[in-house]
DNA sequence: CGAGTGACCGCAA
DNA sequence: ATTGCGGCCACTC
């Protein structure tokens, strides 16, 4: 196996996941990565929101502190009227409260 | 093939 | 509180 069929490996887990995050929730992407059994991986769960399927509800998917996507369809601003659509609350700062959010697969 | 970049993260100073 | 750095790896010169 080479290892750029793992990386594919988990970028299939990374989607299935992003796309399990029930309305309302969010999850960081090292979180993501961390699950996907790459810990320090947060940045390719970056490219994978970057490049991956519109489909998916990126919008759920923050940092670890709570903190918005530049690189965001729309920039911050974007997502955040993403987020507010579902009734989740965002800052003047483009900040959430990740711990009133978090998700958890478990939960 | 090498170097730089990035929707990040945690730790150190 | 702020800044810097190494690590992860896909993607683009």
């Amino acid at each position: 196996m080479t290892n750029g069929h793992l990386s594919e490996v988990f970028k299939e887990r990374v989607l299935a996941l992003v796309a399990d995050i029930p309305r309302r929730r969010v999850m960081s992407y090292g979180q993501i990565a961390a699950l996907c059994g790459h810990p320090r991986a947060a940045r390719i769960v970056g490219q994978i929101a970057h490049f991956g399927p519109d489909e998916l509800p990126w919008q759920r998917v923050v940092s670890a502190r709570g903190g918005l996507a530049s690189g965001y369809y729309g920039g911050k601003e974007g997502h955040k009227k993403d987020l507010a659509a579902e009734g989740i609350e965002v800052d003047e700062n483009y900040q959430i409260d990740i711990s009133r959010y978090v998700w958890w697969p478990k939960d």
